[in-house]
DNA sequence: AATGAATGAGAATTCATTCAT
DNA sequence: TATGAATGAATTCTCATTCAT
């Protein structure tokens, strides 16, 4: 028992330390492709190259495994995101720009935009998930997104916006093209593109929709 | 026939037709608040004041309820949409507006907005339901707006950006907007708003962030 | 109601009177189809040409019409059955072969067949149906047989055999022959052919199998 | 039954090979006493001592108890029918007698009848276990019986009879018997004594019921 | 630590029966 | 009489969770 058992098991040995975050993993996929009430423990457990029973060492509860899931993941978008949008002086259009890429460079990743897609979905079964979810995440980023907006208005770089709704603006499209892409299948020609949408968003954020001469003709209100 | 007794309790009130109505209606509020798996064909007999077999006596199945939902839904939306967008022919960006204000405005209603809710939810679990939504409310709406989007180009209203993936931008922050109120009920000081969002949004969408004196010395790319 | 009403219903108006035997007849082929526990009162009620309702006008519950049908059947069947071997007095075997040429001609009419088929598989669950049956059937026909038989023995037209078992080698050929085709199918090479059947029966029952020669020879002990 | 209790009370007695088997038995008997139909699952489960789940747990269905009933029983009876009427070369009443002896004797074992009890009982229901009944155990054991009655004429052993209907005679009373005790109660004076129902059989199967006297006088067409 | 057999509460679905019309 | 909408008890089946090994 001590040392080479290595028939034992379908896998490869791997590290006992290395377990929650396999079922994790397998959660998060599962989660994804069916939701949390269709996936079922036994399921998680198969994927994870484990029995149902072990899982249960690990989490508590299934419910238990969607939140450590969201906690995993909650950490390092924070972080990264105040990272980028830290403390930055200039114009607030390339710290904008550079974060947007950052962001669709990311979402390329399906393990990263896995987590939000599950969010999303679970967060009405499970409030205190959206709790979660909101404290640490949504209300660290978006005060530090309007605050940059506001100073860009307020140093001449933005036109006199709303920084609370432009965030909207800002983000919003990049999660309609996820949406789309995910839930209904819906991408331009060749695939997901994020590149492609990343440039005629950020194009269309900063200078608008208007041909140039019409600026003076026309009028949004 | 001897005496009438019309007000004997809830029990027995013969209203055939418009049970379908009233169950979808009952289902419609139980899946937005709880999620379709979350949800008991039970709850949704109780709210709509009918017993659990009542319920099969108008649909199937459960998953029945969930598809007469979308499918009632389904209709008005395409129609209404195709119709203010038809066949408009000067200036894109009115339509543009107005129909984003029309839009806006629905989305005002609960029942309205309900409905995309639940098909986001549930979608993932029932492959056949985004067919349903996409081929009766996306293959129809999406090719009208890009078709739109791209008369404008040409026609010198618009810059140059790629139709398709314009429609992202146009549509995204409502998207947003919606999610962040309803999931983690993140809305703007007075409340949902979507008035002001509408006009904020609008003023980028068509002027951009930027502002005017900058146009000369920012590129997006 | 009054007087020339042809296009109501999909069949020519009966007279109310014969409605409890449309409803039992109705009920004969599907207990026989499917079973008593796998039909439902409204196919019964649809067989008939009526409402569920209406069903329940005739008989008080699901299980009257199943002793309603068995009480039917069983009048004419001891009837019949005692009538012909009623007192006859001199050679039982003519008596006998009547009788079975008689029933295997009535089992030729699936309507009468249908009865103990219904009968056999239901007992079980309903004990007093076995009751009903046993008392106003097996005990008034079963005594007869094997009086007849022991008649015969007595009188020098029999061998020395066992009245009671030898109702079995009387009755339980066509018995078996009626299980094979109808519960597998299994019929001679030109259909139920019951005529055959009882004549090759008949011959064994009093000739015996074995060849003439070998009487001597062959003890069947 | 009565002493060696494993103690610990009958939870958790992992005895995971015999599980199935012992669901069989149970269901076997509960299908036998009140049919398929009216017998739940639960009820299967407590009679075996285990839990409602752990039935699921061997079997996806109550259909498919029903089924495993039939199935495991089909083997031994096809196997040891055929292997007693085998090869067998002279006279054939020999090996008809012994067969039906056979036969008579392990009918006295309840677990054996029951089978073809439910079998019988349920196949209108089911008719793919009728198809199953009918291939594995029918369709061999019926050529075989039906072969040896052709030899048994050929070699002058036998009467000019028909084979294939002459298994209805050979086979038939001994089913009366059964059904006639097991669905109506009606038995002998002293009980089922298959022994003496085949002792009288065989003697009328063999020699005929007719007293040998009349042997020239009688004819039974 | 790991397993998977066993449990039982819970949910979907069916259908006999009732009753206002 | 006749109808069929409505009811809810009963049943099948699922699956999170427990626990002896």
């Amino acid at each position: 028992m001590s040392d080479s058992i290595p028939e034992r098991g379908p896998k490869f040995r791997r590290r006992a330390e290395a377990r929650p975050d396999e079922v994790l993993d397998a959660a998060l996929e599962l989660f994804m492709e069916q939701g949390f009430a269709a996936t079922r423990v036994e399921d998680i457990a198969r994927r994870a190259g484990l029995s149902k029973g072990t899982v249960y060492l690990y989490f508590p509860s299934k419910e238990a495994v969607l939140e450590g899931l969201v906690r995993r993941a909650i950490v390092p978008i924070a972080d990264s995101a105040l990272e980028a949008l830290g403390s930055y002086e200039g114009d607030p259009r390339i710290v904008i720009s550079t974060v947007i890429r950052m962001i669709g460079h990311r979402f390329g990743d399906p393990r990263i935009v896995a987590i939000p897609k599950v969010v999303f979905r679970e967060v009405l079964g499970f409030p205190h998930l959206a709790q979660m979810y909101r404290t640490e995440v949504l209300d660290k980023v978006l005060p530090v997104v309007s605050g940059l907006i506001r100073r860009g208005v307020e140093q001449g770089y933005l036109r006199q916006v709303d920084p609370e709704l432009t965030v909207r603006s800002i983000i919003g499209p990049m999660l309609l093209h996820l949406v789309m892409a995910e839930v209904f299948g819906i991408t331009p020609a060749g695939g997901l593109q994020f590149d492609k949408l990343v440039d005629n968003h950020l194009s269309i954020l900063f200078d608008g929709l208007s041909a140039p001469p019409s600026a003076k003709t026309w009028s949004s209100s």
